[in-house]
DNA sequence: TCCATATATATGCATATACAGCTAATCCCA
DNA sequence: TGGGATTAGCTGTATATGCATATATATGGA
């Protein structure tokens, strides 16, 4: 079928765009999730990004942008940013810290609290249109998932 | 160790946060992927995002912006932003496809050629990177690589 | 107490990514 | 052949993400 494509030069580029770089196949499965689970959140106004800032708000006794930050294994900056259009559209306030004001905790509004609800159960839908598809596929991608979170699970540690 | 979590209010918010959201999990990996791959690719000035744009360059008998697209499961529109600081740079050229104007051809420069190659040694130390560290975590996660790319096998077909 | 160091956050800058909507070119059918 | 439908690409807008750096606060010695 495939008269398209040229020889490749060295078995590394050969290799690159075979489907067996680990950094492009994980990148590409991530956009595929999110594009599903942001639609399934669309109606809410919220990204699976902006649910799960919402939920680490709520479950964290004390949520600052550097803890949420270390639990999603992601630059503090990025954290910093995500932050604001939740505080723009007044779903979560913040106010330093008493005993460090360096700190800025973070606390749901009423609102914030609402839509992290409601969005959960169709966070939930989606989530388990994903399992079907899995199925589908067999159990080898079932297994997929365990291995990420293996993978990932150099953060763990207490909240 | 960790009474720094208050009790969750649904099934649903409680396994959110538990690192079972594919969605989150996928990304969270691609996050730490891109982090590897970027940090071994920049010495030579490009992103992995940027290698595989090259790539495919390089290996279509006639690359255009939407046949990369498709290929990596991309919006046409973010490819085509993509493209930029590569032409920016002077890696790559463009010029209207004589028989469909609409279409932009693409084509490595003589540099970008160089950059493709040279690039693709430091790709190759990353990717025995994470082979190596597959090993250390067990047969599981080396599945996992199969797993996301059977999921992603919707592409395919000729270029 | 004062300064060097470390920590928490924010900002500047750049890429990555998607969706909606726009224009130009092509295609297809009545 | 004329015009609607389709396709390719671009731009506007918004979030996602990281690195380098700036600022403010805290901390720990000397």
């Amino acid at each position: 079928m495939s008269t398209e494509r040229r020889p490749a030069e060295t078995p590394a580029l050969a290799e690159l765009l075979s489907g067996s770089c680990y950094c492009l196949a994980t990148r590409r499965a991530s956009r595929r999730m999110v594009r599903l689970y942001d639609a399934a959140l669309a109606e809410h106004g919220l990204t699976i990004s902006q649910l799960a800032l919402l939920a680490w708000v709520r479950y964290l006794r004390k949520p600052t942008v550097q803890k949420i930050a270390d639990l999603m294994e992601m630059d503090q900056s990025a954290l910093s940013r995500g932050l604001m259009p939740l505080e723009r559209e007044g779903l979560i306030t913040s106010a330093p810290d008493a005993d460090d004001r360096r700190k800025k905790v973070l606390a749901l509004t009423d609102e914030g609290g609402r839509r992290l609800i409601a969005a959960a159960e169709d966070w939930e839908k989606a989530q388990e249109e994903v399992t079907r598809q899995q199925e589908k596929l067999g159990a080898d991608v079932a297994r997929l998932m365990a291995g990420i979170n293996d993978l990932a699970k150099s953060e763990a540690g207490s909240d």
